[in-house]
DNA sequence: GCATTTACATACCGATCGGTACAAAACGAA
DNA sequence: TTCGTTTTGTACCGATCGGTATGTAAATGC
């Protein structure tokens, strides 16, 4: 039998990347298989349709992305520097270089949560997962005593993940930069200690 | 002359809401021209092509909804319980009725950041407005002696606004209504008083 | 060397996309 | 009534959409 000449992973990461910058819809076979360097019978042979190949590339990014989080959580040891550089890490473009780019989870969240339950449960899932790393990070942080004991981890963690992700939508066109740091410094204020 | 058999407004109202159903990309000139109950003929005489019904519809939707968020914070004339208010219909369904709806403007920056940068700086202008009125209503609480004086209004309202476009995103899909709930309320410890 | 199997590239499919040409129909002015 | 103007409905346009049929080239087992 004759094997592949295309690597599976890497023509995936293209396609992750289309859909990434255009979204589901306005990503086109043409540009998929342009920027994948595949032809479309390869593509449909090794991917399924539109749908299933962007469910993979989904899913191949919200694990990277996970795994950018945590990894930019674990740089700080000190729970509100790490959240500090995580949001100032996505406003100067995280992962993915350009803060314009915002995340393709919440792209598809937006675009298709009404037309694809399953996609948007799927990303909806990984803000959650965020969520819950959000939360073990905040833990820690009481635990040392860096954050005060009378801080709900649960509830803080949703409040700063909801505000990360209106952060990357925000950053979609280009906020003024003032608004941006002063959203970033008031949003870590919620780690700071309990208020009633 | 002949004059026309539909009414605009009426019909611009129809083109919004499907734009704010689908988007701009899904939203289809067949499914437009059926919900706002014309042809593609007057349609095209009457707004020109499918952008500038767009953005005409666009503008409507941002109009509208700074007049019902101006309004529901002043429902309250305390700052936190209008702030409340204001997230909690939001979460429940807001001025569309239904909270998986979600915002025209944050879809559109979502949607259209990369491929349409005026219509994303239309739509980031929008937030914009929204974070002042927010200031005006936090200024106000301060100089009730309702808000801390050592708050940041500026900062404090736009830290609210990323919240409130993270919270509108979420609910696209169907989010622990614990979740959301708790999200809401440690948002609001935004305004409770100023820690450093 | 040969048969088999798999992947490849080209060329094509019907459907739908956004957008228009055209002619009948409906009004106001005369 | 008749003319002139504008809107309307139908029917159509080329382009592009997602998806495939088909024939050929390439690699392996025998």
């Amino acid at each position: 039998m004759r094997p592949r000449a295309f690597d599976e992973e890497q023509a995936l990461d293209a396609a992750m990347r289309v859909f990434w910058e255009k979204g589901y819809e306005a990503a086109s076979l043409t540009e998929l298989t342009q920027r994948m360097d595949i032809r479309k019978p390869s593509l449909y042979a090794t991917f399924g349709d539109k749908r299933e190949l962007f469910e993979r590339a989904l899913k191949r990014y919200t694990e990277r992305h996970a795994a950018y989080v945590e990894q930019v959580l674990e740089r700080e040891d000190q729970t509100i520097p790490a959240f500090a550089g995580l949001l100032r890490d996505t406003a100067a473009g995280g992962s993915g270089g350009d803060p314009a780019l915002g995340c393709l989870a919440v792209l598809t969240l937006d675009e298709l949560g009404a037309a694809e339950p399953d996609l948007a449960a799927q990303a909806l899932d990984h803000q959650l997962r965020l969520a819950a790393l959000f939360r073990r990070k905040i833990e820690k942080g009481i635990g040392s005593g860096e954050l005060s004991r009378e801080l709900d981890a649960e509830a803080s963690a949703g409040a700063v993940l909801v505000s990360l992700i209106g952060l990357t939508v925000m950053l979609k066109a280009k906020p003024p930069s003032a608004f941006i740091d002063a959203a970033i410094a008031t949003t870590l204020t919620l780690l700071k200690e309990e208020k009633r």
